[in-house]
DNA sequence: TTGGCGAAGGTCAAAGATAGTCAAAGTCAA
DNA sequence: TTGACTTTGACTATCTTTGACCTTCGCCAA
């Protein structure tokens, strides 16, 4: 086994117990011990989007290297409309918001949009708010 | 995160509530703990008209920095948020969402995101929901 | 009026921090 | 031996942070 596969399945643990990640090449470079642009060949080899990855980057400062496991988008949507019971507390739906917009099937304002539809702030006095919420919600999905 | 992520954060923040909020320059950078240009960074990096910013400043004393979310030169969305009252028809809420599509400053996908939120359908069997809508709605335009 | 001063904000380039590319060299199994 | 896959490193691109120096504004004293 390769320095390669090491470090796939170094980074494939840490999807264990997350559905994004993210490393610094020098980093990882350095822990194992590689040039840096060993990182690009398993990454680019290996995170492909075949295989059901998405990879985002930021050089500079504060810059870095994101992971995401996706599985089938619409499929998510989906699967949303389907399993949101009849309520649905903020929390909640802003992390289904936050995760359709890292899957790219919305954009900022539009993610923005929704969160001003049902936060609690907006429903703030509505007697069945979770309720109400759910609705809005899952009538919004709809439409994406 | 680099310092000027969690800067941008910060002044977005801010747009929660407003949509125009102001600045100083100097006690960003102290509360931050950069140097002054940093902000200007940020903003020239984060704020730009691109992104649906605008940017105004003036110097001397009583000075700072404004900035403003904006869509288009005139000011349709302050308008609505600013004359629609406590309470909003249907009908009404239509005819203003197509508006401001047909102004460009929303595009289909986003428009039926509001469609879907505030449609009598969506809202049925709530008590107040004109009243409701109206929130929901005003809410939605500020994050245009 | 006018000149000076302090309070803002603006500019720009250098240094620092990351990541990306590509081709040459190495490895290994068939 | 050959071809696919891997490893390396020199060079490049991009983004961020910092600091020295510049401009503008309001105000006040002469």
């Amino acid at each position: 086994m390769g320095i390669s596969d090491i470090i796939e399945n170094y980074i494939k643990e840490l999807f264990d117990t997350e559905r994004e990640i993210q490393i610094k090449r020098n980093d990882l470079a350095n822990k194992f011990n590689c040039v840096p642009s060993q990182i690009n060949y398993v990454i680019s080899t290996r995170f492909t989007n075949e295989n059901g990855f998405t990879v985002e980057s930021k050089r500079g400062g504060g810059g870095g290297i994101t992971i995401r496991r996706v599985t089938s988008k619409c499929d998510y949507i989906s699967y949303l409309v389907n399993n949101i019971g009849d309520f649905l507390k903020q929390n909640e739906a802003f992390l289904y918001i936050k995760n359709i917009y890292e899957y790219n099937l919305i954009n900022e304002k539009e993610a923005n949009l929704m969160i001003a539809a049902i936060s609690d702030n907006t429903l703030k006095d509505v007697i069945n708010r979770d309720y109400l919420r759910a609705r809005i919600f899952k009538n919004m999905l709809i439409k994406i």
